[in-house]
RNA sequence: CGCGGGGUGGAGCAGUUCGGUAGCUCGCCGGGCUCAUAACCCGGAGGUCGUAGGUUCAAAUCCUGCCUCCGCAACCA
């Protein structure tokens, strides 16, 4: 699966659209496609993250305007005071941050669009539609409802119940009927070009129902603040548009030079693209089909996930259940937040979010399974050998249980993520935790301490278990990076940076050498004192 | 008949593709241990898998009807 030679593991999030407040939901696919970036860095791929904001549009011109300041400044304000901020928040690696309002994109929009001009995809038409004054947009048939009182047997608008006018307007389209049938070929040719299953299903039963041409740009007399049509100074391109290429026109689309070139070359199509179900249609139908057009493969996969539920409903501004990421890494540090929302949720489905449960599985599964552990192990190495590691000695069947499990742990880990399944990659990698903390106790290391005739046994059940500390800091490094990095500096330095240990290898036993020193070791997840988790 | 996703022990979830003893985490009860972040380990109680039918030797899993919750149509992954 992961054997591209010459190509770069390449994953995507969607662009943030500018205007919006972070969080958490935005910082969930953040965090999701960090992880699969970091685990195939991890293996010894090139791998490579893109996310980016999103910052034309009507909304964000009119909120400048409020804010009394243009269009482009009040992006770079929200840019550099929330979405930069976020980033750091989780931790995330991102190679790239690509800004549609940047020249390399909108330089590379029209390239896009002007070579599907020419090649006769776009077309000029007139468009006739449902005309809302209340939204001051058109609508399509489906925001339509029967009108009732006095405007009963009419289709009104859903959100202002008021008759809809029809309107015409001039402006450019993009031949997404034609496509149709090549989509629905590729999506029964690529199965796993939608994930999850019920994503594609959607997707594919949306399609067989036909798809109307898409207008590509809208009239300047509304609004001016995108890119503008390069053959029609008239018309600016629509927002959704002008977004989706941001996937290619940030690494290197319609540039000339060779290293452009080559850097497009060696990362496109892309693996995965993270997005929310909300957005699915755009990355699975139109996206796709443009690509098409343009002659360039679409990506190899589009993930659509689930939402964050608070209190069993959709998280929503309007309903003040927007929680802001740093009030959880705030209290509970950047790892936890990585590690929780990936853990506690099934990746594709909805999943609910509660401090309860939050602070429940910080308590029993980072502190006390995991970071616990480590302290333990560590402890008794100081304690009993002075921190010098032992050798190990022979190994009876319950050491090479535990190897057993690793290997086991990283076989199955790995695999879950090529499947994007990274919720059970982490169940995986916990089965040992589980079984270092089963061996600890079975073995008494703390007994066999107490007669020197056990020493070599003692010294044997200790190697054993900073082995398999260092095969989870591998292991856990895509996941908590803050806590491996700790960890691996109390057990792990002698073979060089935790960067550069593979998945693959990491669960190969015996690669530290006896007599290293392991360094003392702070708790790698502290108690929460109750008083701060309940304050909430 | 708009489209789609759910309803599994107190809570949150997996299992449903390819029917075959109902599983995980937390919580609860009891026991063990003391190296460790009052942490760790073992055992136990608790579910007729929304509901009514059907197919089958056998259904959480397949089929049909119904009830119910939620999402898409209102800034928002």
């Amino acid at each position: 699966m992961s054997a591209n030679q010459g190509k770069s593991f390449y994953v995507t999030t969607p662009i943030f659209y500018v205007n919006d407040a972070p969080h958490i939901g935005h910082a969930y696919t953040e965090v999701a496609a960090d992880v699969l970036a970091r685990w195939h860095r991890q293996r010894g791929e090139r791998s490579y993250m893109l996310t980016g904001t999103d910052e034309h549009g009507e909304k964000i011109l009119r909120t400048a305007a409020a804010n009394k300041t243009e269009p482009k400044d009040w992006a770079d304000k929200l840019v550099a005071e929330a979405w930069l901020p976020l980033l750091d928040t989780i931790d995330i690696n991102n190679q790239d941050f690509i800004r549609t309002t940047e020249p390399r994109h909108k330089k590379n929009v029209q390239v896009f669009l002007q070579h599907l001009y020419d090649t006769g995809f776009i077309y000029r038409g007139s468009y006739e539609g449902n005309y809302c004054v209340g939204c001051e947009e058109y609508k399509t048939e489906a925001d339509l409802i029967e009108g009732e009182g006095q405007f009963a047997g009419q289709s009104v608008c859903a959100i202002h119940s008021k008759p809809v006018e029809k309107l015409q307007e001039t402006n450019y389209f993009f031949k997404l009927s034609e496509f149709t049938d090549k989509l629905l070929a590729h999506y029964e040719e690529n199965p796993k070009f939608i994930q999850p299953e019920s994503a594609r299903n959607e997707v594919i039963s949306f399609v067989r129902r036909g798809l109307d041409d898409l207008s590509i740009s809208r009239s300047k007399e509304k609004f001016d603040w995108g890119i503008d049509i390069p053959w029609d100074d008239s018309h600016i391109t629509y927002v959704w548009f002008d977004a989706l290429l941001n996937y290619i026109t940030a690494i290197g689309y319609g540039e000339d030079s060779a290293e452009a070139k080559a850097k497009f070359e060696s990362l496109w199509p892309a693996s995965v693209q993270v997005v929310g179900k909300d957005i699915l249609r755009f990355h699975a139908v139109i996206w796709p089909a443009m690509l098409m057009a343009a002659g360039l493969a679409p990506a190899n996969q589009v993930f659509g996930h689930g939402w964050l539920l608070v209190g069993g409903e959709k998280m929503s501004k309007s309903k003040l259940t927007g929680i802001a990421p740093s009030q959880i890494t705030d209290t509970f540090g950047s790892d936890a937040f990585r590690y929780y929302f990936m853990k506690a949720i099934s990746f594709g489905q909805d999943g609910s979010f509660s401090w309860e449960d939050l602070s429940a599985r910080y308590q029993a599964e980072l502190a006390n399974g995991f970071g616990n552990l480590a302290s333990r192990v560590v402890a008794m190495v100081h304690k009993y050998f002075d921190g010098s590691l032992p050798a190990a000695a022979e190994l009876n069947d319950d050491d090479k249980q535990v190897q057993a499990i690793a290997k086991a742990a990283a076989r199955n880990a790995d695999a879950a993520i090529d499947r994007v399944a990274i919720q059970d990659a982490i169940s995986s990698v916990w089965s040992l935790v589980d079984e270092l903390n089963n061996y600890i106790t079975v073995q008494e290391p703390w007994a066999l301490a107490k007669d020197e005739a056990n020493r070599a046994r003692l010294g044997t059940v200790l190697n054993t278990t900073v082995e398999g500390l260092r095969v989870l800091a591998v292991l856990l490094a895509p996941i908590t990076p803050k806590a491996t990095e700790k960890l691996w500096s109390a057990v792990g330095t002698s073979l060089g940076a935790l960067a550069d240990q593979k998945i693959g290898e990491a669960a190969a036993w015996g690669q530290l050498a006896a007599g290293v020193q392991i360094a003392a070791l702070e708790p790698l997840f502290p108690r929460i004192e109750a008083e701060t988790t309940e304050s909430k």
